[in-house]
DNA sequence: TAGTTTTAAGTTTTT
DNA sequence: CTTAAAACTA
């Protein structure tokens, strides 16, 4: 497939070699171009990243440079990986080049200049839930839900490169609780020696702006640095790409302000609308020219996006012209939703000459691998497993694997994290009385305290455990032996690089490797983990535990040492394979069985980045689903570019469903279909089924929606169901400052006040129309 | 302190 | 419907 060239490039074409020639004019400027920033517009399905990839091929090639010098930085592993390979693909020299992730990049970056700042190159990244627990140990008595709220403040205050003593730090918490409690974690997080996500960027731009040594020897390795992706950098992310790029440093971005969907993450869109003032004398380049979809589905995810206020606005062309009208389907439930898709999919997949259908040839006979289901949340894909599965529709989920989410292998990586830092509080709360060895809470806290606070603190828990041994309660102190037992075993693994022959070792290697609930040590690293999870009794402690799945716990903990022979038996590998967990997880799915190729994909729309399908279905498209709540509505913009993100991985075919019913958390609720919908002009769409009454067609005139009140408004004398409390009815609503207060008098007598009742929790309200 | 049972509460998106 | 926190018993 060949881009189209404009007349005056003809005569230079013939002289390109093929991997250039093969652009288009705008993708051949910005390949080309040197000297200034660049900062590169590209809509969705432009080829960026065919312009990205050949750029560092080409500057290798024709210009000479050397690789090393090269640094291009993307947002997820998956692109990263792409990315290498393309380039390598037109040039073996770019796998020198340095390809990561920006939070790659700043571990990598802080492994090897932490010292600096204090940080000893042993740390480990703690993620959101290590993050939260760490919390919950300085915020005594907070509820969960209180932990996790200040967890996200303190992520976004890292993303926002805000530091706890600033006075910015306000306006994403001014309450002084939250700038004294940001203040205690990062203390103690510095006492433990590890980091946090936001840290790994953060942590660089402090150390090159403090040492200017450092910072000049960046400026001088990396002359070429590539962003992709750029609307989704944050504030941090845009400092370090600063603090990198020296007066002779070429740098160039890459983005679309249109598919900026992690704003709730922190990314700043302003980042990419500002660039050229944050970077003087940016030359611009767009890249407008779709090769990817049909003129209609270009058509329908622009006509939602183009509501946005919030937009720098392009035109879209589409290369390939025209084709079917995306075809929007009501149905009645999420049950139906499902059976629709499998339908669709099975009808393509079918022979051509199996059809008795009134289609006319030429019949386009799909693969199942042609298709995907999109979603917006993980939740949904249930209803699409069951249903596939049932129909024997062969399917792979991505994302979602809760895989390092699993008790027992954060279990296995707790005892790995600590054996890396002995300071780690964190893993050493999950594992040190797991199984139960009688060691209490009081008894953690004890160790804790004599770590961070006695005479000789230097936070190492082993060593203050260690101390402490001799005054503590026989049953304690035995179950502490067991456990810094059971890590001095990991560690001699470690040391030695080989396992230690002891009873449990010699058992080991006389079973049989299909023997259930045993885990078996294979190569490198893995021999480390079967030993610790072995000798710390966290594989006996799920075995026993639990009967029904104890099994699959077991082979989890399997395939998490499998992942690991992989990497060395040496403190050395252990770091780079807890790096690797903790930075991607994205791992090869263990669900999707061996050999079998041709799958449908079912995947959230924040997943579809950069992915393309033929045949795509946008299911949920209902209001509270599909925008998600927008009672704010600033999150509505984002839901817009969300929605033009998934649109756009269409090719040939794209598919809305929208259900009048769902089920959400075992109670079913009435459905109104997305304004989504409404945005699109309805002659582009094909409808299947009855329309809901909420479906008004677009008006030129007034904008739809909000001619319906929304439901959940009470009114004195309503009737309602609540789920504890039985029938009753409403005897007072009061309108407060932060929304309506609602008396309910129950047939039991009682009488409650309610809080925001909203419809859809627990409570029912009932229509007496007859 | 450990392991149970009961009760409540909450459901985005991810490096 | 699933998960987590609190409460309770041995």
């Amino acid at each position: 497939m060949l881009n189209k060239t404009d007349g005056k490039g003809k005569a230079q074409e013939e002289t390109l070699p093929p991997y250039l020639s093969i652009l288009n004019a705008e993708q051949r400027e910005a390949v080309f171009h040197r000297g200034n920033p660049l900062l590169i517009l590209a809509g969705a399905g432009s080829g960026k990243t065919r312009v990205i990839t050949t750029k560092i091929a080409y500057l290798i090639r024709e210009q000479g440079m050397d690789p090393r010098s090269i640094l291009a930085v993307t947002f997820t592993n998956k692109a990263a990986r792409e990315m290498a390979e393309r380039a390598r693909l037109i040039d073996e020299r770019a796998a020198y080049a340095m390809l990561r992730t920006f939070h790659s990049f700043g571990a990598w970056f802080l492994r090897r200049n932490g010292t600096l700042i204090g940080l000893n190159a042993g740390f480990v990244i703690y993620d959101d839930d290590d993050m939260s627990s760490l919390l919950a140990t300085l915020m005594e008595g907070a509820s969960m839900g209180e932990i996790k709220h200040a967890a996200y403040g303190i992520a976004r205050a890292k993303d926002f490169f805000l530091s706890p003593e600033q006075p910015e730090l306000s306006l994403i918490d001014h309450r002084e609780t939250f700038r004294s409690l940001y203040t205690k974690y990062e203390e103690r997080l510095r006492q433990i020696g590890n980091v946090d996500f936001g840290d790994l960027i953060k942590k660089p731009v402090e150390i090159l702006r403090t040492y200017p040594e450092v910072a000049e020897r960046f400026k001088n390795r990396f002359r070429v640095i590539l962003v992709d992706e750029y609307q989704d950098a944050n504030i941090a992310q845009f400092e370090l790409l600063k603090e990198l790029c020296g007066p002779e440093t070429y740098v160039c971005v890459v983005g679309d302000d249109d598919q900026s969907i992690y704003a709730f993450r922190g990314a700043e869109v302003r980042n990419i609308l500002e660039f050229p003032d944050r970077f003087p004398g940016t030359d611009i380049i767009r890249l407008e020219r779709n090769y990817r979809s049909t003129a209609p589905i270009l058509q329908t995810a622009s006509s939602v996006v183009s509501h946005n206020q919030d937009r720098l606005g392009k035109t879209l062309r589409a290369e390939r012209g025209n084709g079917k009208n995306p075809v929007l389907a009501f149905l009645p439930n999420q049950h139906e939703e499902a059976a629709f898709c499998a339908h669709l999919i099975e009808e393509s997949v079918r022979p051509a000459k199996e059809r008795s259908t009134g289609e006319k040839p030429p019949f386009k006979q799909a693969s199942y691998a042609d298709w995907a289901v999109l979603y917006r949340t993980n939740a949904q894909s249930l209803g699409f497993e069951t249903e596939f599965l049932r129909r024997g529709i062969p399917y792979r989920v991505v994302g979602s694997l809760k895989f390092y989410e699993r008790e027992e292998v954060k279990d296995a990586l707790a005892l790995l994290s600590f054996l890396a830092n002995p300071r780690d509080e964190v893993a050493f709360r999950r594992v040190v009385n797991k199984p139960a060895r009688g060691v209490g809470n009081a008894t953690v806290d004890r160790i804790v305290r004599e770590a961070t606070e006695g005479p000789l603190a230097e936070g190492n828990l082993s060593a203050a455990a260690q101390r402490l041994k001799a005054v503590l309660a026989p049953k304690a102190r035995a179950g502490i032996e067991a456990f810094l037992g059971a890590i001095e075993k990991g560690r001699s693994v470690l040391d030695r690089g080989v396992p230690e022959v002891s009873d449990e070792g010699a058992s080991l290697k006389s079973l049989k490797p299909q023997e259930p609930g045993n885990v078996h040590a294979g190569e490198g690293l893995s021999v480390c983990i079967v030993h610790l999870v072995q000798e710390a009794g966290i594989v006996d402690y799920h075995r026993t535990h639990d009967e029904i799945a104890g099994n699959q716990r077991i082979s989890n903990l399997q395939e998490l040492a499998n992942a690991a022979s992989l990497y060395p038996a040496s403190f050395g590998g252990l770091l780079e394979f807890l790096e690797h967990l903790e930075l991607d997880r994205s791992l090869e799915d263990p669900h999707g069985k061996e050999g079998i190729q041709d799958m449908v994909t079912l995947i959230t729309l924040h997943n579809t980045k950069g992915l393309e399908f033929r045949r795509v279905i946008i299911t949920g498209m209902e209001q509270g689903v599909f925008p998600r709540d927008d009672k704010r509505g600033e999150n509505l913009e984002e839901e817009r570019r969300l929605f033009y993100v998934g649109a756009t991985r269409a090719m040939d075919e794209l598919y809305l469903s929208s259900c009048t019913q769902r089920r959400m958390y075992g109670r079913t609720a009435l459905m109104e279909p997305s304004r989504f919908l409404m945005e699109i002009d309805r002659t582009q769409l094909r409808i299947i089924g009855s329309p809901p009454r909420g479906y008004a067609p677009r008006n030129p005139s007034r904008p739809a929606g909000e001619q319906h009140p929304p439901p959940g408004t009470w009114q004195v004398g309503n009737r309602l169901f609540h789920d504890d409390q039985g029938y009753g009815s409403v005897v007072e609503v009061q309108e407060t400052p932060e929304g309506p207060l609602v008396r309910v008098c129950f047939d039991t007598g009682k009488e409650l006040r309610f809080f925001g009742l909203k419809q859809r929790k627990r409570i029912t309200k009932i229509h007496e129309e007859r």
